[in-house]
DNA sequence: GCAGCGCTGGAAAGCGCTTTCCCGCCACGC
DNA sequence: GCGTGGCGGGAAAGCGCTTTCCAGCGCTGC
């Protein structure tokens, strides 16, 4: 047990050659080494099963092979579709990803980069919206500054005014196109389930939803809040259903897959059905809306793509100008939203 | 830009003591330090930002903060949960987890934690199913020799006879278990969706399913195998109904909930009731689950927990033994299954 | 024929931290 | 009064690797 690992200095006396050749060797050093001595430290590193010590190698070089991935939740499919993009595009480039959930909290966002900062991190991608909070929003970019002082570089995917590469989804632009399309169905009265005020992207798709309606020529919706999630959704729409019984929206729209779903559950538990009484439509596209039995209306955005965007923006030096890339969001209408 | 990083060393002659000093104050060591030393290394160390070099201090320690975690897709619930657990517990530990996904790839498994190796991981979590592939096996197994000889540690989670802590699902009981009930029901023709059939979940289940039904003295199933995804569900669906159409089974295990989401999907597309012409059952009780229609029948596995539970075991040292946790799955009867 | 160059190999100086070892100091106890 | 022991502080030796710098050598070019 415990048997010390094999060091390149190991290597390179069993084979005979200066611990710097066979460092030159076993790392594609610019300098060339004879085939001999190439060779025949290759066969020792091979037999005696040396793996560089990638601690040792971070110090000396002075960076890390490590990119950050912060998310509020793993199991959101959000999250998840993003750090799949992320992973494979790290994988691709030798690196390795280190994952930080933060539940949603800012606080612990910072705490995470400030240890990616620590581990010397190459890059961090920042999945998952910025709050509003100033205070927060304060610490974080002084942190993100701390980071990128230190050589680092961050991405963030969704709205930022950061200063950083950001991988931008069509939001607004998405809400208001998925807005127009609902009122063209002719729907008149709309309700949205908005998940938290703070958040930017929830305001962005609300504000695009809204600014959407407004170009059909239909009222303002009721908006409710409430948490991001699955049960927020829930939740949400219960408190929908409670409220406003007499002039009932015929659409609801959560800023939201994941919400969306919950809401669905709400619905059918009250006896709603969807579309025939309510249509509904979410935002995202996660994988398992393909499941959902009405089948999801929405906004489609390419989640694992956007991971692969943000990782290849992070990875690839580029200028110091920070980068944007837009996604668009294109409105996929199916079976939960109908004609009213 | 790019503006060297705060060392001890500069904390150290700011604050007027020795290296040695700073080091016994910015981290636990069991030495004293007089308080007024120690307030003033505190304080200058947070006026001028310190953060220490993990890349060095593993070096130094020959210890780094690590944690593995392995899996096949991260965007898979099964996955995401686990995944939710481990890094839950990790962070606790002040720890950080490193993701690798492997797409099914036994070699990339190989190729993974030989990285973490090199990063000298304290621990690893192995999630997914091992293969049967001999071969493969014995690759993974040297790795983890090499990896547990370094001193790391390693938990699979999943059947594992390498030898290492493991946490098992009861996939044989609860497949087991299911059957019966299934049987109670009044079914006497059943289909298995099976998986790979090199797989060891997929075919613990798919036994104990088998065995559920021999106790109940009902015919063993059809069985069609296929990838153990959502597609892979769907694709073995179709299988089914093409074939055997004579004396079509009345009920269907998929031994993964995934695979039971694509087979729902299957069936919706070719006009099959669920549950009224077909009932369908999963595994695992993703939490996804909650927002099909209808609701699926299933054998509940703790995921998330049991994520914990694999990091808890790898992270307290423990003995030498490998220790085992048994997670019992719970039967769990929804809407998708109906009396025959 | 020799200065100068390009090329390969090795010695050694770090990288930023931990930890051992040693030293000086201050009670103590006899 | 002096030997002991305990304790807080610092010097310095690593940890395993990269990389600079230098030495040696065989060539080319005048």
């Amino acid at each position: 047990m415990s048997a010390r690992q094999v060091t390149l200095a190991e290597v390179a006396k069993q084979a005979g050659v200066s611990l710097a050749t066979a460092s030159r060797v076993l790392n594609g050093s610019t300098r060339q080494v004879s085939e001999e001595l190439s060779d025949r430290v290759l066969r020792t590193a091979e037999e005696l099963g040396y793996v560089p010590n990638a601690s040792a190698q971070a110090l000396a070089r002075n960076s890390s092979s490590l990119v950050g991935l912060v998310v509020h939740d793993i199991t959101d499919p959000y999250f998840s579709c993003i750090a799949a993009g992320v992973t494979r595009v790290a994988e691709e480039n030798g690196l390795v990803v280190v994952l930080g959930t933060t539940n949603r909290s800012p606080d612990r966002e910072v705490e995470l980069l400030s240890t990616l900062r620590a581990h010397r991190a190459r890059a961090v991608v920042l999945a998952g919206s910025r709050t509003t909070d100033r205070a927060a929003q304060a610490r974080l970019a002084a942190e993100i500054d701390a980071f990128t002082e230190q050589g680092g570089r961050v991405a963030c995917v969704s709205q930022a005014k950061l200063g950083t590469d950001t991988v931008v989804p069509g939001n607004r632009a998405g809400g208001r196109a998925l807005a127009r399309e609902l009122a063209a169905l002719g729907h008149r009265r709309f309700a949205v389930l908005g998940g938290p005020s703070d958040l930017v992207v929830a305001r962005d798709r609300l504000a695009g939803f809204k600014a959407g309606l407004a170009d059909a020529g239909v009222a303002p919706p009721v908006v409710v809040n409430g948490p991001l999630t699955r049960d927020g959704g829930y939740e949400a729409a219960l408190e929908l259903l409670a409220t406003r019984r007499q002039a009932r929206a015929t659409c609801v729209f959560a800023v939201t897959d994941v919400m969306a779903m919950g809401a669905m559950a709400a619905l059918r538990e009250r006896g709603v059905r969807v579309p025939e009484d309510m249509s509904i439509a979410g935002f995202d596209d996660i994988p398992t809306l393909r499941d959902t039995v009405p089948a999801l209306s929405t906004v489609r955005l390419p989640l694992e793509r956007m991971g692969e965007i943000a990782a290849g923006l992070v990875l690839d030096a580029g200028g110091d100008e920070a980068r944007t890339v837009r996604v668009a969001g294109e409105v996929v209408l199916r079976a939960s939203t109908a004609h009213n």
